[in-house]
DNA sequence: TCAAAAGTGTTAGATTTACACCCATGA
DNA sequence: TCATGGGTGTAAATCTAACACTTTTGA
């Protein structure tokens, strides 16, 4: 009673993180070159494995932990990626997952011991596996999210300019938009809320600061973008 | 430089099939009771697993084929279920995925063999594990499908009439839309095709049978529903 | 003859897009 | 004083949604 599939045969699953960050206008992902072998050298994901005793979803937010030091973070499942020779070197099925975070959160201390450098998500080098492919897919499903859920806010600052955020949106969805358009639908949204505060780092005259009511949003039934 | 990995433990991984079919102008999937433990006699969706020379995609083509004998069918990954004792036997991690079927490809007798019935989505009854999440989250993700892609052809038979089209359309979304507005829309669509034949099994009158041109879509760049 | 499904257009309202100028400020 | 980014409204075009009657035919 307690082998019940004995017959077939285990292997090793890891997770993989795309992990998404928004900075001077470019929409950027957290690449390294790997440390191990096989694939030593070559441009990565940052990864781990399952362990016997975690979920899939806790290994992924666990290798985010250890990567960036961040905790409850926006992640979300990209997909199992489970070509037999994926792996140069076993047998290893890799669940991918996407994360948002605000580049100040992290870290550049920290960053650079592990070795890793954002990388415009327009200009990625070669990379090991199919871990480009797996950065494509997350870019969809974001894109795609990001037109029905106000996950924006996680690669902002919490205070930030229209300017900023209409930036955030044009880097996500690879094409420009128009400024007055944009600020009319944000105007629509109640949930984005303006302050008094006026950030004078991005221009001389100033922009008025905004933050994102979670509360408000979820009254709000009036989203899209 | 065989063992790479060995500090990490194995785990079993298997894929899971939501097969959806139309039937009776209702969305359907395919279930049956589970003829093994753990879990025996539990509603269940139909699985194996994930072969040591095999992709995972592999194996959910491979899992289809063995309960309905077809080949070459729309499959979409829905994603990995990993949690720790989703499987109260052993630690498996499960592989989703979802395939549309035209039931009458489907030989019942083979259905029968295998146990498995049609049920309609919106009556499931309580499910083995986690297999209830995944028909949800497989509806979610075949219904944002069916917006972009014309996937509904792989539900209905080669020719169908505009109703039934509208009928799966509704069954998908979950609610009714106006039938002179969905014409309309199928009229913008070059692809859908209306031919000669008439069907007279729905209607005394009987209504002209369309088909869906891959070719004529391929070039149509006017898709929206 | 009547019940049941097939087929067909118009209009009002909502949404989307295109577009250009003035403002405030620090250098 | 001027270069830079911040901020604002209108009108045309497109898209969406609401709506009702005639046709055909087998029972």
């Amino acid at each position: 009673m307690t082998i019940f599939y004995s017959e077939h045969s285990k292997v090793y699953v890891s997770v993989d993180c795309i992990i998404f960050g928004f900075d001077e206008g470019q929409l950027r992902v957290l690449i390294g070159k790997r440390q191990m072998d096989p694939g030593r050298g070559e441009w990565s994901l940052y990864g781990g494995f399952v362990g016997a005793h975690e979920s899939v979803d806790d290994a992924a937010s666990r290798t985010l932990f250890e990567l960036t030091g961040l905790r409850n973070i926006y992640m979300r499942q990209v997909g199992a990626f489970g070509s037999v020779d994926r792996d140069p070197g076993e047998r290893v099925i890799s669940i991918a997952y996407y994360a948002l975070i605000n580049v100040k959160d992290y870290d550049d201390r920290l960053r650079q011991e592990h070795g890793v450098e954002w990388v415009n998500i327009n200009a990625l080098p070669p990379m090991y596996s199919d871990h480009r492919e797996m950065i494509k897919k997350a870019r969809r499903m974001m894109q795609d999210k990001i037109k029905t859920e106000p996950i924006s806010f996680q690669l902002l600052p919490q205070l930030f300019t229209l300017t900023q955020l209409q930036r955030l949106y044009e880097a996500v969805n690879g094409e420009e938009v128009d400024k007055r358009n944009f600020r009319k639908r944000i105007k629509d949204m109640n949930f984005i809320e303006k302050t008094e505060q006026i950030d004078k780092t991005g221009s001389k005259r100033g922009a008025y600061l905004y933050c994102f009511n979670k509360n408000a949003f979820n009254e709000d039934t009036n989203f899209k973008l």
